[in-house]
DNA sequence: GCAATTTACTTTTTT
DNA sequence: AGTAAATTGC
């Protein structure tokens, strides 16, 4: 039997709770996570087989955290588990019962990206204008719609407004053009399962016999379809729990429904509710913080979270003067952090709203000799080179792929050019087949030049060859051989600049990857392999082994924690976001801003500037109205001396320039020097003993300093190797 | 059909 | 300001 004994009592009939539905409303630090681990081992020991434990998380990093925290409590019998995300699950799934919907199991999954590149090539050959409707929008719309569930016997035209009549013509030939490809997109690996389990009974059946435990991990940030497969997947026993925090909802704009977490009971009437409402993660000064903000929210639980924590520093609210000056700020309270020893970089987190506003402390940081680490932004796998690779060995396994298709036809330049697709794009659609098999229909048709009939065709034999041979068990030496034959690499190689090696490099990782993904998972295909990295998230890659102080976004630090947090740039506009012509759900945005604080266990700064750079102009900021919310009996508010002149210049910022700049990053690194140097400082050295410090440069591990010692020595030293010791 | 230059667009957040 | 797309010139 599982151990218990470091359970509160909520915590503890959470895990044992095990029959009938059980919502467990669980705060910010209450130990969510830990009840999830404890509930799948505790099922697992009480002798329930781990294959018929269904357990959905969010990321894949936190399914594959919590599945090692089992496997310490239950051992091996942990890989049984059905545990991952909701769209890694179901694809999974999918690829067994594909042929029941008229897939194969080589179906190719389309990102955001792909998916609007199906919609530009729609409305080129609907001849409707981007600058009517963005295809970027219409994507967007189009997901709405279907992981609302809403189709068009249901409110589809209301849902697409004014202009529905195009909408739902671009709509229908998306999914028609979809299902040709044999592709599904995101949201498709939801409605998919459902469609199958509505028209086939006797598999849905399978499935509700198989998951007789469910867990739902962040179920306040499941969407409709979702919601939808769980009700169908319960069965008769209805053993769910679902656990979650209405407060930390932040994925409203991706179809996400609070009100799955808020009406659960009335969904399961029987339902055991549980609320975890200690907190151990924050100090007391930190919860205070959040709490005096989030209590503004009108739509939620409400709820006590406390701690017995201590009460902690206070949280510092930091006035700068723009972006370079916070960037600037947080990296000398990040070295003065990290010199007293205490702290190590990995314990230390950056948090901003936008991916955007990572650029600057990159800078500042690299410069500092900080070491960090960026989550998210521009992802490996979404890299130009590689999605190319990807694009082939897509096509390989699915040669109806037409998005893939179009990608490579004519990379490396073949002699495939505009005409001559868009004229196998007409053979393609009098046929209803996809580009890849109508190639041999072009190359019978009279009126195509020999020239051109040569390069299709030699592209074709070239796939056609590699096809079946793809399927091999090692596919990684078929692709070795395939990518030599296509000599993209030596394209990369020859272009010879900078960012031809980096691309190069790129490639050569990529088949480093999938050379380990071969060889741990022996009994997995290619399609694995193109399948999970599909499904991967910019989280997910992160391995918190590095030590390095982590940037990333609000949205990616969810479930984390960090001895210290830096929440920047909270300015109204940017934390709540406001983008022209849009409404901001202040709601949500006070919700994001709550997950950013609650990350923090010990410390906590929140950053804003007063002028922010946007798209090359400086606009003035305001500071954000949660800085206002604010309980001030737990902050202190100071500003940085850049923003003081600011202050007192009133208004006068442009006067500011790269002296003032110099000057005062001068006195600042003075002030935020590792042992508190300055001019005038004795110090005690080692070997030299005593002397006084005439002349300081840099700061961090780049410190220099001049000492002039007793004996009338002047001493160059770097600060990092010279160990002084300051006696005044 | 490709390279060089000009223009347009970007900054929400992501499976 | 930085990047991707579009247009021009060869």
């Amino acid at each position: 039997m599982i151990n218990l004994d470091n359970l509160n009592p909520q915590q503890r009939e959470a895990v044992t709770t095990t029959e009938g539905p059980v919502l467990v409303v669980a705060g910010a630090g209450s130990g969510k996570t830990l009840v999830l681990t404890y509930r799948i081992a505790y099922l697992i020991s009480l002798g329930i087989s781990p294959s018929s434990i269904l357990a959905l998380t969010f990321t894949n990093k936190a399914a594959s955290e919590m599945k090692e925290r089992i496997r310490k409590l239950v051992g091996k019998s942990a890989d049984y588990i059905f545990m991952g995300t909701f769209h890694s699950i179901f694809a999974r799934i999918l690829r067994h019962e594909a042929h029941l919907i008229g897939y194969t199991k080589e179906y190719s999954i389309y990102d955001t990206d792909e998916s609007e590149n199906v919609i530009k090539g729609i409305m080129k050959d609907f001849n409707i204008s981007e600058n009517h409707f963005s295809p970027r929008f219409i994507q967007s719309v189009i997901s709405k719609a279907k992981n609302k569930l809403i189709s068009k016997e249901n409110g589809l035209e209301k849902f697409f407004g004014v202009y529905n009549k195009k909408l739902i013509e671009i709509y229908e030939e998306y999914i028609r053009r979809l299902k040709n490809s044999n592709a599904m997109d995101f949201d498709d690996l939801l409605i998919k399962p459902i469609e199958l389990f509505s028209s086939n009974k006797e598999i849905l059946e399978k499935y509700r016999e198989r998951f007789n435990y469910i867990l739902v991990d962040e179920y306040q940030d499941t969407n409709t379809a979702q919601y939808y497969l769980l009700k169908m997947l319960i069965n008769e026993n209805k053993n769910i729990c679902c656990v979650g925090d209405d407060a930390q909802s932040i994925y409203k704009w991706r179809g996400a429904e609070v009100r799955n977490i808020l009406e659960f009971n009335k969904d399961f009437p029987e339902t055991k509710i549980v609320r975890l409402e200690q907190n151990y993660r924050s100090t007391k000064s930190i919860l205070a913080v959040a709490d005096s903000v989030i209590k503004n929210n009108v739509y939620q639980i409400p709820k006590t979270l406390w701690t017995s924590n201590e009460e902690g520093d206070k949280v510092n609210i930091i006035v700068c003067f723009d972006e370079r000056d916070e960037a600037n700020l947080v990296a000398r309270k990040i070295t003065a952090l990290i010199s007293t020893g205490k702290i190590r970089p990995r314990d230390i987190a950056v948090l901003y709203r936008t991916n955007s506003q990572s650029r600057n402390f990159e800078e500042t940081f690299l410069r500092s000799s900080i070491p960090y680490i960026i989550v998210g932004g521009i992802e490996f796998y979404k890299r130009k080179e590689v999605k190319d690779i990807l694009a082939y060995l897509k096509l390989l396994v699915n040669p109806k792929d037409d998005e893939s298709f179009l990608r490579i036809v004519n990379f490396p330049a073949r002699g495939i050019g505009d005409v001559s697709i868009e004229n196998l794009k007409l053979i393609a659609n009098r046929n209803e087949k996809s580009l890849f098999h109508s190639i041999p229909d072009l190359v019978e048709d009279k009126d195509v030049s020999e020239r051109i009939k040569k390069n299709f065709q030699s592209f074709y034999n070239l796939i056609s060859k590699y096809l079946t041979l793809v399927h091999q068990k090692n596919y990684y030496e078929v692709i070795k051989s395939f990518i030599d034959e296509i000599k993209i690499l030596q394209v990369f190689k020859e272009e010879g600049t900078e960012d031809g090696i980096q691309r190069y490099e790129n490639i050569i990782q990529l088949f480093n990857s999938i050379q380990e993904f071969q060889v741990n998972n022996p009994d997995k295909s290619l399609t694995d392999y193109l399948s999970e990295i599909s499904l991967i998230a910019d989280i997910d890659n992160w391995e918190d082994r590095k030590n390095s102080v982590v940037l990333m976004t609000l949205h990616a630090a969810k479930g984390l924690e960090f001895k210290v947090v830096f929440l920047v740039g909270c300015e109204e506009g940017l934390l709540p976001l406001k983008r022209d012509g849009d409404v901001e759900d202040i709601e949500e945005e006070r919700r994001l801003f709550y997950v950013g604080c609650t990350r923090a266990m010990k410390q906590l700064y929140l950053t804003y500037a007063r002028n922010r750079n946007r798209f090359g102009n400086s606009y003035p900021q305001v500071q954000s109205r949660f800085l206002d919310e604010i309980d001030k009996n737990h902050v202190i508010v100071e500003a940085t001396p850049l923003a003081e002149i600011y202050l007192k210049k009133n208004n006068n910022y442009r006067t500011i320039i790269e002296d003032d700049y110099n000057q005062i990053e001068e006195i600042e690194r003075i002030n935020y020097s590792s042992l508190n140097l300055k001019p005038g400082s004795i110090v005690q050295h080692d070997v030299f003993g005593k002397g006084r410090v005439i002349y300081l440069e840099g700061y961090g591990d780049h410190q220099k300093v001049i000492v002039e010692f007793k004996s009338g020595i002047k001493k160059h030293l770097m600060v990092k190797y010279a160990n002084l010791k300051v006696i005044k």
